[in-house]
DNA sequence: AATAAAAATTAGGCGTGACTAAAATAGGTT
DNA sequence: AACCTATTTTAGTCACGCCTAATTTTTATT
């Protein structure tokens, strides 16, 4: 058995420890059981596979964590999972509430290209339907909290965009028409308290400088980062 | 074991007997143990569990055979398989040849609202990227070679468009545009030489009569049935 | 520090879907 | 009709990932 062998089961498992460790729970297992609807002999059994596979530190008795590599594996699952999940609401009209269990088993599929073509597709989306930040190719995700919907910033605010809220066509294609893309460095002039649009100056590739109003409907959905 | 239970294995097999029938060929143990790399005892076993799940009709020494029941989750299949590759070549740019790995992951997962609403995303494609057809969700697929792409006709024949060859967001929002869809009948009212193009003539909804001009570049991608 | 309670591990099984080797059947040949 | 050969089935294993029951270790309590 090789450490490139992914069975369902297993993936299921690094899932399972990667979100207890994000929460700072210890990783028991009874609480993988709990997680999985298994029993805690099973996980033992799990655990030792796991360990020869050097995808977690395991010592009897005493719990397990993730190794670099089998955390990396759990956050390209997760990746998957978050990403599918979009591309079913933002694309295929599901609701935010429909689309986990079948998430689930898409994020098994085995592509590297394949997801990354569909992050790409999206418009590479920074957070799931659920609020939840997207790890990019490399595993890095951003902290949603560094982030503000465009919206709130004030005059004289400068911000760099740092991601979407929405990826339907009609959106993304708005973006472009508009020359709004990832790391856009801008300048708030103005909010209009009436109808809440933004007049916004940044740089054109050129150099030369552009003003444009950004409409109440797209800044509400467009995240920065403020300088 | 219930018939609902679908392991991928049994999938597998009811896919490639359903491959074998649709090549007029007898279905043995060797040569189903051929198409899915495993041996004749195997495939005994399995013709067993399939024939107890009332999937497939099997006698000892005499072969076996779909039942309706087995033939329409095979077709189910084939249809969730070509769903897939139609999207990854013509929404994520993925060429033809290399897609066909990931479909078969892609076609276990098991929900039929995604696939459906897949195939409403991409405009209900008849065809995949190798040319085969796509069943619809009840099943039916067209004989491709009932239909004939719109630029061959001449002036006088009466179509009725039945499926594209494309399913780009830029063409699907063309179509979308000229009021084209799935069962519009037309009568081509001239063939310009000169560029390709084609003059047509159609019935709106509310019953008058309408002329519009068809490009060259847009017909070639129509499938219709001729009248 | 002894002990009771909670948690984890070991031991032994089971179902699935593969395998090999041996036996049985079908079909063609003389 | 008997026989030979190719095909198929039966019988017995094995790995995986789950289970239950029994045992061991840890942790908490007095």
């Amino acid at each position: 058995m090789k450490a490139s062998d992914k069975s369902k089961s297993r993936q299921d498992y690094l899932k399972a420890i990667l979100s207890l460790e994000l929460k700072g729970k210890k990783i028991s297992t009874s609480s993988i059981s709990e997680k999985l609807n298994t029993k805690p002999a099973s996980v033992t059994g799990m655990f030792k596979v796991l360990s020869d596979l050097y995808l977690i530190d395991y010592q009897p008795y005493q719990g397990a964590s993730l190794t670099k590599t089998g955390r990396a594996e759990a956050i390209s699952l997760m990746r998957k999972h978050r990403l599918w999940e979009t591309f079913m609401v933002e694309n295929l009209g599901f609701g935010w509430d429909e689309v986990h269990e079948v998430a689930e088993q898409l994020e098994h599929v085995e592509s590297r290209e394949l997801i990354d073509r569909l992050d790409a597709y999206m418009g590479y989306p920074l957070f799931d339907p659920h609020g939840d930040p997207i790890p990019d190719k490399d595993g890095n995700m951003i902290d949603r909290r560094k982030l503000v919907q465009v919206n709130t910033l004030k005059t004289g605010d400068v911000g760099c965009i740092q991601g979407v809220l929405g990826s339907s066509d009609a959106f993304l294609k708005h973006l472009g028409d508009l020359g709004i893309k990832l790391g856009l460095v801008f300048k708030v002039k103005k909010v209009f308290a009436f109808d809440g649009n933004l007049l916004v100056e940044f740089e054109e590739k050129d150099g030369s400088k552009k003003e444009i109003t950004w409409s109440r409907k797209l800044v509400e959905q467009l995240l920065a980062e403020v300088k």
